[in-house]
DNA sequence: ATGAAAGCGCTAACAA
DNA sequence: TTGTTAGCGCTTTCAT
């Protein structure tokens, strides 16, 4: 029935004032064990429940960590959070989560409503929309630790936690090369944000480092869905002569690459004797499908972690950025799988030899 | 610099006092617009922001809802948020979300800092271990309106939102059935819980509703895994008689149903042909596997929007819940692919009659 | 249309 | 070991 039972009550009931009641409960050294109980015990009995905003606004610090992300609903994202919280939950901190939506406006939004609500941290994935960070350095001029994951901008001098791409993307090309394939096309993401830049950079990597041909006619770098990479193997299947179609696909998400299996299917070509496809994500349906998705496992639950971790820390030692910045990169794990094993095994080729 | 700009600031600046910057800024009627512009544009200004706190303490009232449920990161649930979100930040409100891991003890926490911090509502989804509910009945108490959703108690008191699962179980089982499927095991979830419990009902149903065998042997109800499910239908196919083995499997999760499908390839047997399967969730792998899975579309974003709905409406009227209680009732969707059909369409019957 | 003053619930010097 | 007192930033009645 009654929501508002305060120190004071339990003050009153056990004729002592609030200060004491407030010592008690937060364990102070020089209140007797015997107050203390009796004092918890009282709380309990009265169906006390402390109020952080008045605690909060008092101490003139929050207990909630602010995350701002695009859309929660994706297998990445969702790992994020289950990373994150993770950390903050048993440090004592409640998340804030806000969805910007892939909307710049939003975001500010959902920035100011976090200030607002006295956040002790900000962990932030950039909506696609984001050019501008006039708002993210506003967080940083309030004094509040600001961390980015995933999406980030390297213009902005804040500590980030993000996959190490770029080297994994090679790591993808340079296998598929050693598996024989020669011709090499990327599938992309919009190449001007951080992340889609990155895999471009390794696919040319690993070009480069198996000594093949770079041909910009293989480079899509706009491709956003399953269908959208449907339609363009086909268009390529259609139009290009022979020697200038690609042999093998890297495909910066799973879905992409999806539309390619199906579309090479379609097309009546084999996979992988005729073509080579690798995904990005591990998305829990490439393991599952028929020929079985070679792939990038994210570990987006350790992104998670370490952008909590570094938040942790820097509101703990009350700064907003670690100096010089503090970068996390965790290294993303090619899976070798069907789509791209034209060998069974690394030894493969020996076993088979014999016969 | 100086994250401490407070409604004070303004005023002195203005030579005003504090109220009547705080009306200007929540827009009062009795403030000439003239000072209202000022005021805003001080505010701006001098990089002034609200402390939602402090406003949230002095009236009484919080700005946030609490969210609690098992696991963040699956796609069902990272959905139901999605939905939920779209409803509250609209309505202004932030959303704290704790996981409960699936313990009861975390769960407990969970709600108590969420008093703590005074959110004006709670939404939940149990933990698997939850068996007393005394921390929800304590919500309660406190005037704080709660919601459950998917994961719900039906002995506590409360507004709810929930899938249809009974129904839609019952047609898939009846579905099967016309499809010629006459031995339909089901492998379900742990049948105590609400979820499992109405999958099971509806089997139940749908088998009376076709006249079709109740055979206990065919009800396996602590499933729980992909290899779970391997093992059990190895396991059948292994010692039973062929007239006591099922012909069909009604799986309550799509993982299940994939597992069912792994061991009756490697058992030799052809789908639908021999075996029928179906799943439940339309994880996003079940339309891409070969053949396509029969699932179940839940529609968790609905759920989410429903359950939002009712607690926003809740808050509103200052009651902690609807009386009579208001349960909505989400009908998921049979989805009809591959593993389930021996004819391609409703009509086919009839095309193929005349040969 | 604006000001004065009290107080939301809690904490933390400073006193005793 | 406990009490006194002031105040975090804001809202709101009552007065002017």
């Amino acid at each position: 029935m009654n929501q508002k039972v305060t120190i004071k009550d339990i003050a009153k009931k056990l004729n002592v004032t609030p200060s004491t009641i407030s010592r008690a409960l937060s364990d102070h050294p020089s209140i007797s064990t015997k107050t203390k109980d009796l004092v918890r015990k009282t709380a309990i009995e009265l169906n006390y429940h402390p109020n952080r905003m008045a605690s909060s606004l008092r101490r003139g610090k929050g207990h909630s960590i602010g995350v701002v992300l695009p859309k929660i609903n994706s297998n990445f994202m969702s790992n994020c959070i289950f990373g994150i919280e993770s950390v903050t939950y048993p440090s004592g901190y409640d998340l804030i989560i806000c969805q910007s939506n892939e909307s710049f406006e939003k975001e500010m939004n959902n920035i100011e409503a976090l200030i607002a609500s006295r956040v002790s941290g900000v962990l932030i994935s950039l909506s696609r929309d984001t050019k501008n960070i006039d708002h993210l350095r506003n967080v940083l001029r309030r004094n509040v630790p600001l961390v980015m994951f995933d999406r980030i901008e390297e213009s902005l001098n804040v500590d980030s936690a993000v996959n190490d791409d770029r080297t994994t993307s090679a790591d993808a090309v340079v296998h598929l090369a050693k598996q024989g394939f020669k011709k090499i096309a990327i599938l992309s993401g919009p190449t001007h944000t951080y992340v889609y830049k990155n895999r471009l950079m390794g696919y040319l990597d690993g070009l480069r480092l198996s000594n093949l041909e770079i041909n910009e006619n293989w480079i899509y770098s706009n491709v956003f869905s399953k269908d959208n990479a449907k339609k363009i193997v086909k268009d390529i299947f259609k139009k290009s002569l022979n020697k200038s179609r690609p042999d093998a696909f890297f495909c910066t998400g799973d879905k992409i690459a999806l539309g390619v299996l199906q579309s090479v299917k379609e097309l009546g070509l084999s996979i992988p004797d005729d073509i080579g496809v690798i995904g990005y994500a591990n998305d829990p349906f490439s393991s599952i499908i028929t020929p079985s998705l070679t792939t990038i496992e994210q570990f987006p639950k350790e992104i998670g972690i370490s952008a909590a971790k570094i938040i942790i820390n820097l509101i703990e030692q009350g700064k907003t950025f670690t100096s010089p910045n503090k970068k996390i990169l965790i290294k993303p794990q090619l899976i070798v799988r069907e789509t791209s094993s034209r060998v069974t095994n690394l030894d493969a080729s020996l076993k088979s030899s014999p016969s």
